[in-house]
DNA sequence: CGTCGGTAGTTGAACGTTCAACTAAATCGA
DNA sequence: TCGATTTAGTTGAACGTTCAACTACCGACG
């Protein structure tokens, strides 16, 4: 069956590629800031916030693979290197003989809270300061139903 | 000077995540179904695009780099890889002999009209069916204010 | 109890990006 | 016209991600 595409006209193709600058560009940004600032990638910062905000400072790997929205193998090898950084180490779960429980040291605690106010400034100044509060919350809804679409499908 | 650090709220804590799940979900996406469907990454694809719609599908490679959001390097790189593939072709310039013109061939050309309905229906599937009309107009400004000011500063 | 399918996590290779260093040519300024 | 600066582009190494293959363990069903 020959089924017509269905291109984008003018508009949609101009909100497309404004989409892809402006998100890759903010991302980009930050990772520069957050590589720079606390030489690590903007990823990794994430899987230290995320452990910095669990009971303990602790998570299973699953888990934060989940949260970070990374792959599990991604994750191992964000891990390695955290653990070799000596800002995470890893401990077999008690309850699960397959399992491993990330575990943010207190070395890895003051790196992100050294790191934490310059990468806040960064998404104030490439972000929530360039929009009105109005666009911030259309933001929001927006990318809420957008990243509800995509664990749906 | 100490300054003290204004930390996001909780709303603005939360649009920040769904914004960057929503962004780094409709990419990853589009990029799994590229290269599952077309075998290269999105930024590839997008180099390709940009070729394709340059007069005479030629593209200096400082300005490929320039509209493609990507350094110089990086630019660098991917055309080799592209070139390896067959679909760009490396030509010196003839008005600046340190230049190099890209230029898409046949073969990249047809390799991105295969791709590019696939693609096309994942960006609709992904972003626009999800959306409100209005919605994707918001999307518009605030990708363009974003944008604006990530070269501004 | 055994075994079979699913789950947790790791590994190494291939790939793509970044960074800094480098070559070569254009441009600017005296 | 000579030298200094800037611009164009490439290169290789280090880094981070992906993909597929792998080990080990859990849980369920016979």
């Amino acid at each position: 069956m020959v089924v017509m595409t269905r291109w984008l006209n003018p508009d949609e193709q101009h909100t497309w590629r404004a989409f892809l600058t402006a998100s890759r560009g903010v991302m980009d940004a930050l990772d520069r800031e957050l590589q720079r600032d606390a030489g690590m990638p903007h990823a990794y910062y994430e899987i230290l916030v995320r452990l910095s905000e669990a009971p303990e400072r602790r998570m299973r790997m699953s888990e934060l693979a989940e949260i970070t929205g990374s792959s599990r193998s991604r994750l191992s090898h964000a891990v390695a290197r955290l653990e070799a950084a000596g800002w995470v180490r890893r401990e077999d779960c008690p309850t699960d003989r397959r399992g491993q429980v990330a575990h943010l040291t207190e070395a890895g605690f003051q790196t992100l809270a050294a790191a934490a106010p310059g990468h806040v400034e960064g998404v104030r100044r490439h972000l929530f300061d360039v929009l009105s509060p109005a666009e911030v919350d259309q933001l929001r809804r927006i990318s809420e139903t957008l990243a509800a679409h995509l664990t749906g499908s």
